[in-house]
DNA sequence: ATGGTTGTCCCACAA
């Protein structure tokens, strides 16, 4: 079973990459950021007709996550807890029956926090600590558990091609950093650094200042795994192809192969 | 140091 993430920058803008990517990659569950999409804007017909059943947390113009799963969801939750005024779209969870028993998997936008003198930044803290609240909750269940998605963190110098450029950058400052380390601690794999120690291993280049050109990127989308579900890896694979094609996202989709099949 | 780009939507704002 095959379970990706990727932040698309706008699924309008995107949908002729997304649908291309999917008829090659054949990946069985996939999620995505960044959607700039209400739930009845997003484009569901042609996603459903390669076979994907879909679920979308959207808000206009901004954020919003979706689940696309060619398994049936059992169960879909949205929102992230703790904070009933955050109307903010950056969550949502499905679950699904594998060979293998319960499948969890979440979609994940953490928010980028920038600039870190505005209340951007205690927001992404915040959100950040109902992350680790709601994490150690789901964790308790011992179920194989995927959180995958945009977490707006570089988690370590070697996850950047300019370590320095980043310093004093909501993405990289150290109490980001920590609150991550958190997070993990509590008992997860980085999906991506279990399976290689390679550099070069970005999921983003700006747009800006020919940063693809210069492989000037930054890792910041994530896999996290459960213990359940990391017993299950087999491999990771970063799809960086997709940066060179037309009107690219700025981010590429990570793809984690789990060994485990659709009941 | 600054500016460089893209998507959404109506004018800047977010990234």
């Amino acid at each position: 079973m095959k379970i990706a993430t990727w932040n698309i920058n706008g699924v309008k803008a995107r949908i002729e990459n997304l649908l291309h990517w999917l008829e090659e990659a054949d990946v069985d569950i996939v999620c995505l950021q960044e959607i700039k999409s209400v739930d009845e804007g997003f484009p569901r017909d042609r996603i459903e007709a390669l076979g994907y059943h879909v679920e979308t947390h959207g808000q206009k113009g901004f954020n919003g996550v979706a689940i696309l799963s060619k398994l049936r969801f059992d169960e879909v939750h949205r929102r992230l807890p703790g904070d009933e005024e955050d109307e903010q779209a950056r969550f949502v969870e499905g679950v699904f029956s594998t060979n293998k028993g319960v499948l969890r998997v979440v979609s994940l936008y953490l928010p980028n926090g920038n600039p870190v003198d505005s209340p951007k930044y205690p927001y992404k803290l915040s959100w950040m600590e109902r992350l680790h609240q709601w994490t150690q909750e789901r964790l308790a269940l011992e179920e194989p558990l995927v959180l995958a998605g945009d977490y707006n963190v570089i988690p370590q110098p070697q996850d950047a091609k300019n370590p320095q450029a980043w310093v004093g950058d909501a993405l990289f400052l150290p109490q980001t950093r920590e609150a991550y380390r958190r997070l993990v601690n509590l008992g997860l794999t980085d999906a991506l650094r279990a399976t290689t120690q390679e550099a070069d291993t970005y999921t983003f280049w700006d747009y800006q200042a020919g940063a693809w050109q210069k492989n000037n990127g930054i890792r910041i989308d994530h896999l996290l795994l459960s213990p359940e579900a990391a017993d299950q890896l087999r491999a990771v694979e970063i799809a960086k192809h997709t940066r060179g094609w037309e009107k690219p996202s700025d981010h590429v989709p990570v793809i984690a192969e789990l060994d485990c099949m659709p009941a």
